[in-house]
DNA sequence: TGACTATATTCCTGTTAAAGTATGTAGATT
DNA sequence: AATCTACATACTTTAACAGGAATATAGTCA
């Protein structure tokens, strides 16, 4: 039963908050260390866990390691992504963390943004 | 996040198979042993655990215990016990214990069947 | 080469949980 | 009252996991 799996990713807060932003763009670590405000520790233990499950793919970009769903993801996958992000519509943790993306993202693509440049994890996907 | 403890309790195979046929009927602790072909106690204890988070209510029925999913549930329950409906369409196990669960029903309410009286659990709901 | 940045891994600790064995309990039956 | 049936709980062992602290590594830049 790969559900099993899917469930086991989806049972902690810190890893559903990294599912949440990921439905929405791919994610370099330190940005979900912004994003979220925790500890890069445990940030990277939990991408590992999920990596380790096939629940995300990474893609290495100089020093950063961008975080993304998997590009061919399974019918069970799709449907438990597309529940969550139904539920994370009302959430208010779900809310902030979006709000902090949203935010994140307009920084990083100002023209004097932190990372205007080409190394900029949001213009790489 | 109420998602969590609805996540914790859809991670583990023996809870899915469970819930999974909830989904269908309610149940006592024996029909579950049955379908699922697993020891009382092991049953027991996923049911507890499910109860404990009330993922499940319970109806006492002379000695029977009736587990069904709980009657007002939340909007998260409701999309995430939809999409394991969805999911498992097309799993052989759940399949499986679905076909073992439409057996059980039909020997439980044939004429002569051993629960055939006033204390069939499928005729108490 | 050496320093720096982003990320991963190892080690440790406490917690949760799964499964089995044995035992307890509430209600029904005799 | 004694027994039976259906179910629950306590206890034990083992394994998984979460979090933090410290350390390692891979790539970059001067």
């Amino acid at each position: 039963m790969e559900l099993v799996q899917i469930y086991q990713c989806f049972c902690d807060p810190t890893r559903l908050r990294i599912l949440h932003l990921l439905t929405q763009t791919s994610l370099c670590v330190c940005h979900f260390q912004e994003v979220l405000d925790e500890p890069q520790v445990k940030i990277s233990k939990h991408l590992a866990y999920l990596r380790a499950r096939d629940l995300v793919e990474t893609k290495r970009s100089g020093n950063w390691i961008i975080y993304s769903l998997p590009s061919r993801r399974s019918a069970e996958l799709e449907l438990n992504l597309q529940c969550l992000q139904d539920c994370t519509v009302t959430d208010p943790v779900f809310r902030k963390d979006q709000q902090r993306l949203t935010r994140l993202q307009a920084k990083c693509c100002e023209p004097a943004g932190v990372f205007a440049k080409e190394s900029n994890p949001f213009k790489i996907q």
